[in-house]
RNA sequence: GGCGGGUUGCCCGAGCGGCCAAUGGGAGGGGACUGUAAAUCCCCCGGCUCUGCCUUCGAAGGUUCAAAUCCUUCACCCGCCA
């Protein structure tokens, strides 16, 4: 059953690096292993980007063993150096300890908290590392590192060609590994996963374990989500894509996942999605024969908003794309669906005692573009509808007579930004 | 501690008294082509009450009719020497 995980993990592109792979394997399959990933609060929301890891996680749990959800309120404070060429500015205590509480109630998501076999459970590191003092702390624990190997560590010795690095992130190797080594000694947790920028933390960690337990514990890393045309995974011209409502709306979001690219669809559908290997091989051959239908596309964003947003969020955006992008005359949606489609967008409302204001101003009004500035460039350049028609002027303003159902207008910018205004 | 170099728009990077809102590249945006894809081509890319005005070239002062460009002080970065 582990054996099929694993096996599963390796199709899907999902292991870089492990410690002994046999002896990994051997422990998998003996009994349900507890293991733990961190998440270090570094923003107010979990992004895109770590759900590669959460559902690792998930298929972890799925397989019959325990996850600790570990979220990082003490290294969150301290600030991670992997994979960063400059210092992380300090954030207050009180904006660490909020958005804690914010990525602790996204884990609950995607996580079992309530089996009877394998519940997942929650920890803190803030509740282990606070207590102790910096005395303690450099003679229990610092005795047992080496500055020499510290350096070695990719995540120190790149630091130290670009620039530098405090002695507070020096030092976050060993806060991550003294997590490790607490788990180890309270819950017999024996395996870190972790992105694989995540490795060096996580072998300080298993050192840590050998020397002062002597016992053995399993590293595995994910690989990185990487685009195939070279940028960034995860990131939207608005910025990441967070898991977030507020930040991230659910029809913006799928939105994100409906616009992949043909090139890494295969990869997403294998990273992101639970369905079974002849499903996936099924979708991804649609995208090989029938392109254009994009039913790849689809199936991914409506797995992982559902996953994300939960299926009612997921078939309102799916039906506002459906309506918003569909052929048809906007004026023929009924207004239920129409009202529908809307609320998911950027949306201005008006009185109906007051002058309709230009298009340029309105369109700016609703957040979609920075400026008016921007609004009139979009004019010029012949990318501003109208309820799906171009318009052009830019002293244009809608007349009453285009509002549809007595209420809306759908202003557009380009071929897919939306954003509506309604009369009240 | 000494000497030298640097800090320019989202990023990289030209400019070195007027012709500079500032060359070029990247990112981003619009159009064409398509499939709400990629590639490609064309265009745009500080703001506003937009034939003009306002705010930008590390910060603050100063010289000048006129400064991103010259001078002074401050801050930070990077080299070389000690």
């Amino acid at each position: 059953m582990t054996t099929e995980l694993m096996a599963d993990l390796e199709w899907r592109g999902l292991i870089a690096q492990t410690t002994d792979r046999v002896a990994l394997l051997k422990d998998l399959d003996t009994a349900p292993l507890k293991f733990y990933i961190g998440f270090d609060p570094t923003a107010a929301s979990l992004h895109v980007g770590n759900l590669v890891v959460i559902l690792v996680m998930r298929r972890f749990q799925l397989a019959g063993h325990l996850p600790i959800a570990l979220v990082g309120g003490a290294t969150g404070l301290v600030g991670d150096p992997s994979g960063r060429n400059e210092e992380r500015s300090l954030n207050d205590e009180s904006v660490v300890t909020q958005w804690v509480s914010n990525i602790r109630g996204q884990l609950e998501r995607f996580l079992d908290f309530d089996s009877k076999s394998n519940s997942a459970v929650m920890a803190n590191n803030l509740d282990w590392t606070k207590p102790v003092s910096a005395l303690e702390f450099l003679r229990d624990i610092g005795k047992h590192f080496s500055v020499n190997q510290m350096l070695a560590k990719d995540s120190v010795s790149s630091r130290l060609e670009s620039g530098g690095i405090s002695y507070t992130e020096f030092s976050y190797q060993v806060l991550q590994a003294f997590d490790y080594l607490e788990l180890y000694r309270r819950d017999k947790c024996r395996l870190q996963l972790g992105g694989s920028d995540q490795w060096g933390n996580i072998v300080a960690g298993l050192d840590l374990i050998r020397k002062v337990e002597g016992g053995s514990a399993h590293a595995f890393t994910i690989p990185l989500m990487a685009k195939s045309d070279g940028s960034k995974f995860g990131k939207t011209a608005g910025g990441s894509v967070w898991l977030d409502s507020e930040m991230t709306s659910p029809y913006a979001f799928y939105q994100f996942w409906i616009n992949t690219d043909d090139e890494d669809v295969a990869k997403y559908l294998k990273v992101f999605s639970f369905k079974d290997r002849g499903e996936i091989e099924r979708l991804i051959e649609t995208v090989n024969v029938n392109p254009g239908a994009r039913e790849a596309q689809r199936e991914l964003a409506r797995e992982i908003t559902s996953l994300v947003h939960g299926n009612d969020e997921c078939a309102k955006v799916e039906a506002a794309s459906k309506a918003l992008f569909g052929q048809g005359d906007l004026r023929e949606l009924d207004e239920a669906t129409l009202a529908a489609a809307l609320s998911q967008l950027p949306k201005v409302t008006i009185k109906a005692s007051e002058i309709i204001p230009t298009w340029v101003d309105l369109l700016a009004a609703t957040g979609v573009v920075d400026s008016k500035s921007a609004a009139r460039r979009i004019v010029k350049e012949n990318g501003a509808y109208l309820n799906n028609e171009k318009i052009s002027g830019e002293d244009f303003s809608p007349a009453k007579t285009d509002l549809i159902h007595g209420r809306f207008f759908i202003l557009r910018k380009g071929k897919r930004d939306l954003a509506s205004v309604e009369i009240v």
